[in-house]
DNA sequence: CTGCATCCGGAATGATACTG
DNA sequence: CAGTATCATTCCGGATGCAG
């Protein structure tokens, strides 16, 4: 399997990248991202998950009932691919 | 709507990006794609008629029955955002 | 023989309501 | 506020069949 493929396999799944974009920003909390994203709860609540078991993020509990998410470095690798993407995505309407 | 998740609506969908990926060798064929992808044949055809509406790639028909895929300009430009991607998913295994 | 559409079972996704 | 439970809808995957 190639790189690429291997990759697909932790951010391919749909919510994965933006939610990543959305915390490099800085920390955010579920309702944060759920709103700012408008992804479904249950997606929300999911892609975290695999993405903290992927090592891309984790979670800090913070004060009452309130946790943030927070890149880690892995996470903050995806900083490129996700700049190339939104570049490209970017051009979409041009010379079109 | 954010450029990230423009660039998602056409290169999110399953093995979009893999196909993007092999073309970057150069023009293939329907049945090498199918090979080298191991992706089902349904699902290529779905994606190739994706991209190519999308000005990811286009048709070249070739002699008796066959064609060829190849990457237009806009297809092309998504090297740098594979490279990136690629090489995220290759450094998964180390520190681990 | 290559390119692709169709059919169907299963997985992923999305909307909403509910619990701690 | 954070997350789960449930159900409808769409997507994906494998086999098969048809057209050029």
């Amino acid at each position: 399997m190639c790189d690429l493929a291997a990759a697909l396999e932790i951010v391919g799944p749909r919510w994965a990248l933006l939610i990543v974009e959305r915390l490099l920003d800085g920390p955010q909390r579920y309702g944060d991202l759920q709103r700012e994203l408008g992804a479904p709860t249950n997606m929300l609540a999911t892609r975290l998950k695999e993405l903290e078991a992927a090592g891309v993020l984790r979670r800090l509990p913070l004060k009452h009932n309130t946790r943030a998410y927070a890149l880690t470095d892995r996470g903050l690798d995806l900083a490129n691919a996700i700049a190339e993407l939104g570049r490209w995505g970017s051009g979409l309407s041009d010379t079109d």
